[in-house]
DNA sequence: CAACGACTGTAGTGAGTACTACATACGTCA
DNA sequence: TGACGTATGTAGTACTCACTACAGTCGTTG
């Protein structure tokens, strides 16, 4: 018979729990009491607070390219023409707290928070590798138009969590004019 | 005659401690015991940790703009410029810890921890204030192509922080390119 | 049945957290 | 001289943290 806690549910319920309070505040003790459980259950699933924590980006980095993957259908040629495809979508749809979440691991990651700093790289890899799926042309000119798409729709989205959402849209609009 | 202690002391022991350490990892006792010090004696000068975490920001914010403020002597018409002119340096100068510690505030803030939260946009602010003043044109002219500006510089750097020197430095070429 | 492994519970550990209580030294000024 | 504000020390509070020890309870398998 099924038993009365799965690692499933603990990590959905861990996923909920950091888009509502930020990674800086999952504990053990914290998602447990979310939860009505033990913690002890959680760590007999995650034995310690770092593998929770990277199957929980991990899971995270799915769902974002998972939303995201309808868009990359017709190639296009630079990141000025990705971002305007995809910008008006990641602004507009409600994934405000995985973005929240994405620069909060960034940013541990940045001054060196284990282990954000040795996961956070493969998060942005994996952005770029998305990216480069909806462009055409060599293997470099698309790496390099990828990564500059990335690092134009990361400075959008931190503006608009910092700026406001009506910034962030004037600055895409200067961004994507040629 | 002079304390054995100063504010002053305490304050750029701070701003060293949080770039060798991050802004996560600065606590009283931390702090202190790094100073050679008595945890009480930071606390009298700052009576509340987002006291001290306030104050470290502001001279952080300051310093940042003090050392790029050189580089806006000759005012340029849009963000591309401005992103030309500034990147190599802001790419070259030994300001990655700082630069790491404003994704960290960020990441926090877009998390919603505070005092983070209530401060980051006015640091955020600050920067688009500073890149408005090496912008020619209207006020909202210069308004856009600044905040569009920073969002580049930002997104070049977070993807320099996490992917490397190399690839940051393609991507801002491309992204300069008109 | 017996042995085993997967799972759950109770209880605790030692470290770190922000912060406080309280006494005391010290210089300044009435 | 005495009162006062600034500065410093010792000690402690109530809390959270990640994690552990250990005993149990199940279902499955030999």
């Amino acid at each position: 018979m099924g038993y009365r806690h799965s690692k499933e549910d603990i990590l959905e319920g861990a996923l909920r729990a950091v888009s509502d309070d930020g990674l800086s505040r999952l504990s053990f003790g914290r998602l447990a009491r979310r939860l009505g459980i033990s913690d002890r259950v959680i760590v007999y699933y995650f034995p310690s607070k770092d593998e929770l924590i990277g199957e929980v980006l991990a899971r995270l980095g799915h769902r974002l390219q998972a939303t995201l993957a309808p868009t990359l259908t017709a190639p296009v040629d630079d990141h000025r023409q990705l971002v305007a495809k995809v910008w008006p979508l990641v602004a507009h749809v409600d994934a405000d707290p995985v973005f929240g979440l994405f620069f909060e691991a960034a940013g541990l990651a940045a001054a060196g928070v284990q282990p954000y700093a040795d996961l956070a790289p493969q998060l942005m890899q994996g952005w770029i590798d998305w990216a480069a799926g909806g462009l055409c042309g060599t293997p470099a000119h698309r790496r390099a138009e990828a990564a500059a798409a990335i690092a134009a729709l990361d400075g959008l989205l931190l503006l608009r969590q910092l700026a406001g959402a009506d910034t962030a849209n004037r600055a895409a609009r200067r961004i994507v004019a040629r």
